[in-house]
DNA sequence: TAAGCTTACGTAAACGTTTACGTAAGCGTG
DNA sequence: CACGCTTACGTAAACGTTTACGTAAGCTTA
């Protein structure tokens, strides 16, 4: 038997009103009738139901956060952040992984809407016309994480990709390296792009820009199999390569295992630096230098900052992460 | 401006209740009605309001998965595995992270119930007594993921701790060890003592038990430093091993580095196998033979077991999923 | 053609809360 | 002591659905 408010107001003899004020503390009754309800409320182990407080109060405490991939560390340490500020809220969320399948996406977004959530965290992927002109419809304060869009003006919270990689190269230069090439995760606008464009900045700056990229190889993902596959093929068009930035910790752990496996040493034949610091970064072997995101920071901001919107009202400002070099073992002083 | 069914409704000249059935499509109206109302519908954008429909259908299509940690791989594939089924049934899932605590555990239980979830899946963790009585309380089915309870009758998928090590074991023996070793992730009844004592019964009956099990760690936990800290307190006290059972991925990759810190060579001075099959394994370097848990797999089958439970209101059969010796590089055939 | 059945609806209660509004009692004040 | 104010409630509507029940129209059948 689960009791209703109802319930709890007959046995302590008040009406429900009153009961409903107890429980969301405010004015109105006396400590002698508190104490009689509270004692009621115990006796029954009544609990209140948030679908319907969710029904008249047009709030139901739950966030929804979209993640491209849900079982990979880079969403799980995003999701980590997320939930431990929703908790304290005494919120909960909903995950969603989409795939990276816009259809999905929509389908989530549909269902969302019908739940009612309060609230919305995009991550890693690019913020579609669809998905935004859906998103405005809903009526829920947006925020994106891991990304950003150049087109609507939604608050984001990330790390510059495009400094990241700058600093990155720089790294490799101060190290005494000339020869550098760099294995990339694709050509979006969000994690592809920049990361590419930042490196070559970083070159150019210091007067090492190859003519034709050759030392650029374009991937397709992100994943460790891409890093591996395409390590060759870079060796191949830039063979006097000494350092090496790849575009995540995947990229980098393929590209490892692919240089090992032709008798490369790292760091001792070729230097190598990641992006991410996942915890897969700590325990390679040798444990590989890289650039960390503060994952699951972020995940934090991003969500202190949609309950900001949704407590206050006001848009929440982009928030431009710090991102950090950590120094390990795959990288080498020439 | 977000619409109800009365609006609809009035603008298809129609009942709500026509609207609804037509909704959740219930015979009784025409064809030439039913187009109307759903031009209107289309007109307008309308989408149901999932929680006004919970209240009174009691069902809120929400399930409810409690992880001891959301941030692991180990926890991802599984939670990829239950959200892939939740949302083909179309359900959304909340996940909660207990941090191993006991109080957050019964907040997060205290919260889902309020919020009317529809089942929940427990993983990893033991089911407590306290957790359990609750749970009864809240009258939702409930199955366990990656754990069991000795004490209460609830169905649960897992693979057998205590099979998979001893095959484990046994591998390493078919492949001509005589001195193999194991550091194990702690005593707790679910993945502790299980695997040392698969791993012992496969030693046993090989004649190969030592007496005081100088061969065997226990660790406090499955984690990469626990692996590292401990992997020389181990070869100390059991100095001519030859290969090593580690109880999770993680233990083995710290392991595996501490070894080669101190110039051991994998697999040529010691042979090393995991547990769980986790991403990692494939990227170490060398990549690591582990023992398979089919995580997502699982999660796919808890859920599945809970919508069925659902649906048809009778219980689930536990399921032993089938665990697989994954070889890769660092087990050697002696 | 009258009786009964089917079809296509509409009416209104119910789900479990919150909250605007009303009100009676008690108190202080001039 | 009349008036107004405060306190401590209760009443009932509202939130947006679903659904049991009622009913009128049309059709079938004997």
């Amino acid at each position: 038997m689960v009791y209703t408010i109802k319930d709890v107001a007959k046995l302590a003899h008040v009406s429900t009103a009153t009961v409903s004020r107890i429980l969301n503390n405010q004015p109105g009754y006396s400590e002698k009738t508190k104490a009689k309800v509270l004692q009621v409320i115990e006796e029954l182990g009544y609990e209140p139901n948030a679908i319907a407080r969710g029904l008249v109060k047009k709030r139901t405490h739950t966030i929804g956060v979209l993640f491209p991939s849900v079982s990979s560390l880079f969403s799980g340490k995003l999701l980590s952040g997320i939930e431990s500020v929703a908790h304290a809220k005494e919120s909960s969320v909903i995950v969603c992984h989409t795939q990276e399948s816009g259809s999905k996406t929509m389908k989530y977004l549909h269902l969302l809407n019908e739940k009612r959530i309060d609230g919305l965290i995009f991550t890693s992927e690019v913020l579609k016309d669809e998905y935004y002109d859906y998103i405005q419809k809903m009526g829920v304060p947006l925020v994106l994480l891991a990304t950003e869009s150049p087109e609507f003006q939604v608050p984001y919270v990330k790390v510059s990709d495009y400094q990241a990689s700058y600093s990155a190269a720089r790294y490799l230069i101060e190290k005494g390296h000339t020869k550098i090439g760099m294995i990339s995760g694709g050509d979006d606008m969000i994690a592809g792009t920049p990361r590419i464009e930042g490196f070559k900045q970083a070159l150019k700056d210091h007067a090492l820009l190859p003519i034709n990229e050759e030392n650029i190889f374009r991937g397709k993902d992100f994943g460790y199999k891409e890093g591996k596959k395409n390590f060759p093929f870079l060796l191949k068009q830039f063979s006097n390569m000494t350092a090496l930035f790849c575009a995540s910790d995947h990229l980098a752990m393929g590209a490892m295992s692919a240089a090992v496996e032709i008798g490369i040493k790292i760091p001792e034949d070729l230097s190598i630096i990641g992006y991410d610091n996942l915890p897969i970064a700590e325990m390679a072997n040798p444990p590989l230098t890289t650039v960390e995101q503060p994952l699951e920071e972020m995940g934090k901001k991003a969500a202190a900052g949609l309950f900001r919107m949704l407590e206050s009202g006001d848009e929440m400002r982009a928030e431009i992460m710090p991102h950090q070099i950590i120094e390990r073992k795959t990288v080498q002083h020439l």
